[in-house]
RNA sequence: GGGCGCGUAGCUCAGUUGGUUAGAGCACCUGCCUUACAAGCAGGGGGUCGCAGGUUCGAGCCCUGCCGCGCCCACCA
């Protein structure tokens, strides 16, 4: 594109204000529309990006504005290829923080038995009013803080998306809790449902006592903890005694079984027998079970209900009875021992012993236990203590709900599934599909998939979330009828089943013997945030939306998150279209503290993002996000800002020297500027080829390296006296031509990463010459830049006259002289083929090198290439101007 | 215990299918106010590429083993 325009200096400002023109430029944006999404345009050319919702109630931290930039970066290469860009924003705000976090600020407890509270207003608690009892408050009273809680947050995460210039089409914001996405989420379920992947069951799952809800094992984390080996002797009901080992002594009361592996030699007379247990006296029976481990302990064990996943196993496949110690809030339960669910062959000893347990929290309960065992009165042989010997202290890695403080139990509870333990293959084979960066996070997924042993626990007990669309009749004692589910149909959605009455049903019968109850439940946060390629499609809604939304082009997230949000959002995409749900799938890395340290909101080692971008500004921000590569955690350096703030002043600089030479353009002939042209040329084609990969890394480490060892330290210099020659026109037009040429690929290939300096330089000259009033929405550089201009007679003339003018360079740094002063007298040498080559060139190394003379000698020893400056004389001081 | 990744200059990191003498920025040293920019420019010093073997004409890169760091997963009697 041949340029015109020139600009004064003069006129623009000294230095580039990075603040205020940050606010210009976001304001410009939205008033041009420049990232609006094109619906009319046709799916191949619509780039989609899977935008991960941020969870509203964390931390910001400038680890945030790193990993949402780095999708900026291909997304705004792609607008520049013409494409039309999807680019949503959604926040998370459903879900346990949001509610722990509105619990906390407002010092309140939810109690899903009590009625609204008309006109309640409540205000952000403080520590006085926290030392008292929180204040307990309804279901929608609740809901409705939460929401207006998250609106807070939404607000800051806004304000800083459109500080740092993510281009972001705004019209598209959501949340995970609004209408549409709650209308999604449903009909998810709806669909999975009717297609027969969604079940209930009331077999004993994980459980958080703190939470009081179900868990599924994608948010579960294994912590090492602190516990003992506690050595009981049980009596067998025959005669006889031996000795289990356990970590969990409070659940004694609990025991339904005594198991050891068939082919353990020590306890081959027991099996078939029953045990009598310490304290309760319980009978139970001994059976031989394959995973039983002889090494562990003393082979023989009890077999609680519940102590962990494999006493599960033991109690369904050997149907052995319940007996629920452990209640919801992880307090034991009352019973009575003596009766038939809980039987015993001394029910007042038993209960007495239970009576000092009953009540108490699970660690309580242990402590008390001890003491019960060390009285021989509680003996079942009658020979002493049952504590055998004092415990033993071990370390051993127990389950944990990711967020919480307790250990996880086993409750039979009623919770709502999704299957997938039978679709490992299928979810494999989609995983395989989607390319992945770095490639070698697609192990992550796979491993995790491999590993799978729960289908996918998706209710909650919870409430500020997604309700689970369902009802179930009541019969006539008020029963309510889980078999047969009533489930709410597309087109009432979203609703509420605790509110709304199911069809055929009346508000008047909910609760009542024949009416309908409502499932309390919500689901799981990840059931709703698995949706977030159809919620922005609408899909089941809009099918020619869809059709051009989905699957979308890119899913960026982090690696932490790679088995919960991409594991279940392909599950998702999968089960209800046996579709992926993108083609690719980037992975940004974590950024450390300059300790290398994770950067987290407990360690209280988190960077405000604020600061930085103050101090040095987005662009400088963008850039040190820009250097990081995908997936490749970075340690925080303040000195990449700088890095990139020097670079943004350069630009500014240099664009405005290069604009202001007033000079008409012409036809670029110039041996010199057709060289240069080359290289630049090929710098587009490198960069383009590193975008397509989605290396925007390599693409700036590229245009960063050619602007300064390229453009401004050489080119710039070889060709500035030219383009204010006044004896030669048409090298001058050639060199302003070039001059505006480069600037403006350069700009355009900076724009990703710097967008508001590259707009500000874009705006002084090529807005109104090329007619696209923002660079990123003007083409990318291409070949249709630098059609028409011819090659240069040797593409390594431009290499040997930058070679010349170093040379020259550093024979001024080794004669203690300024690179402007003058060069009186210049004697250089270099092969003959170097000579020649510099023919065409040398006019501009020596005007750079303010030389007026010079003599020029052929050295065969020289190596190809190499200038060598054999004797030079610099002026005294700097000409006069 | 299984898996993945990393280890290159004082620091942060590149190093593109194995190919001259291993790079950048920062930091450091020397010089320079030079008609875009001193928030700048020119020049310079600095590395046993974690260790040990192997393959190859040739290894930072490929193979094997080991050491260290990080992450993911598993491990509840």
């Amino acid at each position: 594109m041949a340029s015109r325009a020139t600009i004064d200096p003069d006129k623009l400002p000294k230095h580039f204000d990075s603040a205020e023109a940050e606010r210009r430029w976001d304001a410009r944006w939205q008033e041009l529309g420049v990232y609006h999404y094109d619906p009319s345009r046709a799916r191949e050319e619509t780039w989609v990006v899977d935008t991960p919702p941020p969870t509203t109630s964390g931390t910001l931290h400038i680890g945030h504005v790193f990993s949402y930039a780095q999708p900026d970066f291909v997304t705004r290469y792609q607008r520049m290829r013409g494409k039309s860009i999807y680019y949503p924003m959604g926040w998370d705000d459903n879900g346990v923080p949001t509610e722990r976090r509105t619990q906390n600020l407002f010092h309140v407890r939810c109690d899903p038995t009590l009625p609204r509270e008309p006109g309640l207003a409540l205000e952000p608690a403080n520590a006085k009013a926290k030392s008292s009892p929180p204040r307990v408050i309804s279901r929608p009273d609740f809901i409705a803080l939460c929401a207006r809680v998250t609106a807070e947050d939404e607000k800051a995460f806004l304000a800083l998306w459109r500080r740092v210039g993510l281009s972001v089409d705004w019209r598209t914001e959501y949340a995970t809790i609004d209408a549409n996405a709650r209308r999604m989420a449903q009909l998810s379920f709806w669909d999975l449902f009717h297609k027969g992947h969604c079940y209930q069951s009331d077999a004993p799952f994980m459980w958080d006592v703190d939470f009081q809800m179900a868990v599924a094992q994608a948010e579960v984390e294994d912590r090492q903890r602190p516990s003992a080996y506690h050595d009981l002797e049980f009596a067998v009901e025959s005669g006889g005694a031996f000795t289990i080992s356990t970590t969990r002594p409070e659940l004694l009361g609990a025991c339904v079984g005594v198991t050891a592996h068939p082919s353990d030699a020590r306890y081959q007379g027991l099996f078939g027998k029953r045990a009598i247990t310490p304290l309760f006296r319980a009978p139970v029976p001994i059976f031989a079970s394959e995973k039983a481990d002889p090494e562990k302990g003393t082979g023989i064990l009890m077999v609680c209900t519940f102590g962990d996943q494999t006493d599960v196993e033991w109690w369904r496949d050997h149907k052995l009875a319940l007996r629920q110690l452990i209640g919801k809030n992880g307090r034991l339960v009352p019973v009575t021992f003596g009766s038939e669910t809980f039987p015993s062959q001394d029910a007042d000893a038993a209960n007495r012993c239970y009576a000092e347990l009953s009540g108490r929290n699970l660690k309580q309960a242990r402590t008390r236990s001890v003491d019960l065992l060390r009285d021989p009165a509680n003996s079942a042989t009658g020979t002493g203590p049952p504590l055998v010997r004092e415990p033993k202290p071990i370390e051993h890695a127990v389950k944990f709900y990711e967020k919480g403080d307790n250990p996880l139990e086993y409750l039979p509870t009623r919770q709502w599934f999704v299957r997938l333990l039978d679709k490992k293959e299928q979810l494999l084979a989609k995983g395989a599909e989607i390319k992945w960066h770095p490639e070698h996070m697609s192990k992550r997924y796979e491993d995790w998939t491999r590993n799978l042993a729960y289908d996918w626990c998706v209710s909650r007990q919870r409430y500020f979330g997604v309700p689970i669309p369902v009802w179930y009749a009541l019969d006539a004692a008020g029963k309510p009828n889980y078999e047969k589910p009533i489930v709410a149909e597309p087109k009432t959605l979203p609703i509420d089943p605790m509110t709304d009455a199911p069809p055929g049903y009346q508000e008047a019968q909910r609760g009542q013997p024949g009416g309908f109850a409502g499932e309390a439940d919500v689901f799981d946060t990840w059931f709703t945030s698995s949706m977030t390629p159809q919620i922005a499609s609408r899909w089941l809604l809009e099918p020619e939306r869809h059709a051009r939304l989905f699957p979308a082009d890119l899913r960026p997230q982090a690696h932490d998150i790679i088995r919960t949000w991409a594991f279940y959002t392909i599950a998702k995409a999968l089960l209800h279209e046996d579709k992926v749900p993108w083609r690719q799938i980037a992975i940004s890395g974590w950024i450390l503290d300059p300790d290398r340290k994770k950067m987290s909101k407990s360690i209280g080692n988190t960077v405000t993002p604020t600061e930085p971008i103050d101090k040095h500004g987005a662009d400088a921000v963008r850039y040190w996000a820009g250097s990081a590569r995908l997936g490749v955690d970075t340690a925080l350096d303040e000195n990449v800002f700088k890095v990139g703030k020097r670079l943004v002043t350069k630009l500014f600089n240099a664009s405005k020297f290069a604009l202001a030479q007033s000079a008409e353009a012409g036809p670029i002939a110039s041996e010199l500027d057709r060289a240069f042209v080359g290289e630049l040329r090929a710098l587009v084609e490198d960069a383009t080829a590193a975008y397509e990969k989605l290396d925007y890394a390599r693409a700036l480490e590229l245009t960063e390296s050619f602007f300064w060892k390229r453009f401004t330290d050489t080119y710039l210099e070889l060709a500035k006296a030219r383009a204010r020659s006044e004896h030669d026109a048409a090298g001058r037009a050639s060199a302003v031509a070039t001059l505006r040429l480069a600037l403006s690929v350069l700009v355009r290939l900076f724009a990703p990463v710097l967008p508001f300096i590259s707009e500000e330089i874009w705006s002084w000259a090529f807005a109104q010459e090329t007619g696209h009033a923002s660079v990123h929405s003007a083409p990318w550089p291409s070949a249709a830049d630098f059609a028409g201009i011819a090659a240069p007679a040797d593409g390594a003339s431009f290499e040997a006259s930058v070679a010349c003018y170093l040379a020259i360079n550093k024979a001024k740094a080794d004669a203690n002289v300024s690179s402007g002063r003058e060069t009186l007298r210049l004697a250089l040498a270099a092969a003959p083929e170097t000579r020649a080559r510099l023919a065409p060139v040398i006019s501009d190394v020596l005007a750079a090198a303010r030389c007026a003379a010079h003599e020029f000698a052929d050295d065969d020893a020289l190596a190809p290439g190499a200038v060598a400056v054999r004797d030079a004389v610099f002026a005294e001081r700097a000409a006069e101007v």
